[in-house]
DNA sequence: AACTGTGTACTAACCGATTAGTAAGTACCG
DNA sequence: CGGTACTTACTAATCGGTTAGTACACAGTT
């Protein structure tokens, strides 16, 4: 009842161990004769023998298996990239190892015990940092997904948040929007590189963000990750301000969409009274209250473009760290308006 | 720059490999003199030593791993219940291996090569069941969640989905409805067993689902998965009928989501011109158009109680299989009113 | 002095593969 | 017939741990 091992099929097919494994791994240093190859390959499919793969890694140094390290978060974008990511993985015949621990460090650790040949990392928590550094010391290649890059010597990919924040401020001006407002939840490098993207556009038409008119919100009570409830409330001290921006840039969709909803429930319009745009474009945006003018992430694609950065470090540890920024594209629906004259 | 191994360990300490084992497992046959023992945990310290879990496994005949199958969906229910599965794997010292492939079938076989201690089996398309088989075959514990149990022997965990409907039903026909209709989308146990319990409910009241008020949609283009479009489509062809039941039961969140944006689009509303439930409970629900009345799945729970049961089996083999259903909650907000007289 | 017992640490087989090195058998050639 | 070359398959070390069995030293007994 045991499961079939090398040995099992070499005994079977009376040869030796290393020759099974030279002919079922078609070696180049197989010299077997047809007559014992066929022989061996019968034996092997009768069995229904499969190699162990712990052996194997432990043999080879190599393990075809790379780490994902994220905060299993149920933010709709994040769950696309892993989508994307573990699609490319498959393809690339590599396995997921996925750890998820609210001790990050450990986390590190324990995944590292298995001898990982590469980790993702898909947490864009700034006190990230330092565990980075720690597992960039042990030499394992490292890509980190979502978060702008967070160090020189580690490539990166993500979608480019400056850029996308700068198209969203851009149509804003064209639609006659002199105060904007943004508004992010939490901590995150990705929020930090969105800012950046709507002060450098303000810039760019002479405008700037007024500090009143950046909003930090609560990502709804502890740890629910809930940023509707976060917009909303947002949304609804926005409607009882008599002097507000006539626009709002919103650090992701479902913030945008809480917002929305919190804003209405006073009366107030969107977007009569006030022009919202998204970011990352969710499955939910266009189908919202009102549909949701947003900066569309690709997003897959950033999963995928990691898998492919890693194998590319795994294949040659010394080739310099790479830094892909993916396209945004504003994706214009009906939440923004001309502004007031 | 090689990784430290326990042999390193045992040269400097000055013993024997199999002494530097017995101290860092702590076994009950390290008779080691305190001397010793505090000399080998320095080394083991300062060399920063860590097991190589590829070797542990191999030797001990367990990996701690439990393996994911899933379809990766971006539905937001599954995802809940996979951060339950997590988090409480993690706190019983397992770890995740994930598998995401299009042919199941290679995809289960890649899981057994690595010698998983058992598997979790989230995927509740109705052409699983061979391969589930195949896995019993291999005598690795099981358990599915999500999607009533499908087999008798191979454990599982899910909401009751059959009660929830049931409640959903019972609620809608004291507002006196009289005609419910539902619409599910795809193929899934889960709808089967959704659809079972509308069947029993509608039967506990004398009443019947008329097979021209059972409405299957499509969940969005080519695999994108997008319910939103799917019950977006159902509600504008609705919203046309002049003849229709007056309240539907929908098949999760999203279709019910989507339905009532593309009712209200012809100028008609929820629920005055018919109510809506959802199931699920996703985090959106209570922020749509019309705030969703929705059955709740306890979400993380259904995660965390398959990781338990897992264990168990894995713990104890021969122990009988369990079939555990969670409670639902009918949750009451907008989207459904007194029926027409 | 021989025997038993106990504390301590070592030895070596083993888990299941991979792979460099080697050996046996046949073929060819001068 | 001895020597070289080639084919084919085997042997044994190795990856990095775990663990059953063994050896040795010293104390206490008779």
């Amino acid at each position: 009842m045991r499961k079939p091992t090398l040995r099992d099929v070499a005994q079977l097919a009376k040869v030796a161990p290393g020759t099974v494994s030279a002919i079922l791994n078609k070696s180049p240093r197989d010299y077997s004769s047809a007559e014992v190859r066929e022989r061996v390959s019968r034996v092997a499919r009768e069995l229904g023998y499969r190699p162990n793969r712990l052996a194997q890694s432990l043999r080879r140094q190599s393990t075809q298996t790379v780490a994902v390290m994220h905060k299993n978060r149920t933010i709709e974008i994040l769950r696309w990239q892993m989508m994307g990511l573990a699609e490319r993985a498959s393809q690339l015949g590599y396995q997921l190892l996925v750890a998820y621990d609210r001790d990050m460090r450990q986390c590190v650790e324990t995944l590292l015990d298995y001898r990982v040949d590469g980790v993702i990392w898909q947490t864009d928590a700034p006190e990230s940092l330092e565990l980075l550094e720690m597992l960039r010391a042990t030499h394992v290649p490292v890509v980190t997904m979502h978060g702008s890059p967070l160090m020189e010597e580690v490539s990166s990919v993500d979608s480019d948040h400056v850029a996308g924040m700068r198209a969203a401020v851009k149509y804003l001006v064209g639609l006659g929007h002199r105060r904007v407002g943004v508004a992010f939840g939490g901590l995150a490098t990705a929020f930090e590189a969105r800012l950046a993207g709507v002060r450098s556009g303000l810039f760019e038409h002479g405008l700037s963000l007024s500090p009143a008119d950046l909003h930090q919100v609560e990502l709804g009570p502890n740890g629910s990750e809930d940023a509707f409830s976060g917009g909303n409330q947002l949304g609804k001290r926005f409607a009882q301000m008599k002097d507000r921006p006539t626009a709002m840039l919103m650090g992701n969709d479902e913030l945008a969409m809480g917002f929305i909803r919190g804003f209405h429930d006073s009366g107030l319009r969107v977007p009569r009274d006030i022009s919202i745009v998204g970011f990352d474009g969710i499955k939910a945006a266009p189908y919202w209250e009102v549909p949701l003018t947003t900066v569309a992430q690709a997003r897959q694609q950033v999963g995928v473009m990691a898998m492919d950065l890693l194998v590319e470090r795994i294949a040659d540890p010394t080739a310099p760290p790479r830094h892909v920024m993916l396209p945004t594209e504003l994706v214009i629906r009906a939440s923004c308006g001309q502004a007031p004259v």
